[in-house]
DNA sequence: AACTTTACAAGTCGCTCCCTCTTGTCAATC
DNA sequence: GATTGACAAGAGGGAGCGACTTGTAAAGTT
């Protein structure tokens, strides 16, 4: 039967899922629509309506619409940083593989989701129909990224200080994000070149 | 743009100016009431006012409002290029140094200024109330930016290859706009990361 | 010649009123 | 646990209208 675990870690997405939660039906539904008709034309009665319950159950699942909002936002962060773990977990013994994997996967996932490629850019300081929603964490999502970043690259034997190394996480963030907002290429090929540059800047 | 002698170069400033032209007053008139009550106000009726010329006269001079906004953003462009120019001129010898220099400029400079700021944003891909006026230059601005750098960065002497050469420029020009956009500290220090940076990448 | 003044058609902008839809919450019901 | 119906408060979306703006043209001024 369903396990002990309802919840399960979002990072890989579907897997084994049996039973999705009412809430992530929920927010599921609301990040379709948003992607669809834009997150003005969401309303908590058609969000009901797609999912098959009544306005109140929405109400129940995620309080309010910036409540709704907020749940959307975090879900496609996960799913941003979840592209940069997986990234680098498929490279646990060369870093700058793990750049480039991470690169990719980033550049090709943000374009083809609007959600996500807004909330990336939104980060990355361009205006969006839910920039104002996002004020309270615009600051920190950077900062979560580098986080991530940082945690992750921990492992691996790097030759510099401190200071450096946060200059070098510090860049190889904002490039990508540069290409997420303005692309001038394919993605392995920026991916390529971000792998190149990581690897002089890295590499003693 | 095709300069008799009339136009002088515009690097410094106002220097020896004798008699700034018709155009010149203008354009310099609509920078300042731009970034003072913002583009939507800014009038025609109100900007001859402001210049103390009639209205017609500003229509000869600039022929319509896209014409008005296209000079306003050629001159602010001009003076985003003309700042990195002149620190390379300062460092003819030391490319890191040169780049230090121009990525300080253009962080000192950009917050100061509104209308530079909301240019350099555009070229960047951020919304801007002149985004609409920006669509027809807005891709090449960026190409621009990195012409300027790539012409500038020939007569040192730098062991790469010219793949390799137009990624390191591409990255220097991308984390400096990203800085623009979400500074993450003080200028001076943000450039000694980037210079750190550059020199790492193009250093043998 | 260069600038100003006046005049004008076409179109945009901003405003107000009004009605509808939406939000968020409640209690009753299945 | 989810649904239904009801509700006050407020946000949102046209319709209409007057004022302002754009862009052009001609005639006047220094």
């Amino acid at each position: 039967m369903t396990a002990g675990a309802p919840t399960l870690p979002t990072l890989g997405g579907v897997s084994t899922a049996a039973l999705p939660s009412m809430r992530d039906r929920v927010v599921d539904a609301a990040v379709v629509l948003t992607t669809e008709v834009g997150w003005a034309k969401v309303t908590m009665a058609r969000l009901a309506d797609e999912v098959g319950v009544s306005r109140q159950t929405v109400y129940n699942e995620v309080g309010t619409k910036a409540g709704l909002a907020e749940a959307m936002i975090l879900r496609e962060l996960d799913r941003f940083l979840a592209a940069v773990t997986a990234s680098f977990d498929q490279h646990p013994d060369d870093l700058v593989e793990a750049i480039r994997a991470a690169a990719r996967a980033v550049l090709e996932v943000a374009p083809s989701n609007p959600l996500l490629h807004a909330v990336v850019s939104a980060t990355h300081g361009a205006d969006t129909e839910l920039l104002p929603l996002l004020t309270t964490h615009a600051g920190s999502l950077l900062a979560a990224a580098q986080d991530v970043i940082a945690a992750r690259i921990a492992p691996y034997d790097i030759d510099l200080g401190a200071e450096e190394l946060d200059a070098a996480i510090d860049m190889v963030v904002r490039i990508v994000l540069s290409h997420v907002m303005q692309p001038s290429g394919p993605a392995d090929r920026t991916a390529d070149r971000i792998a190149w540059i990581a690897a002089r800047v890295l590499g003693s």
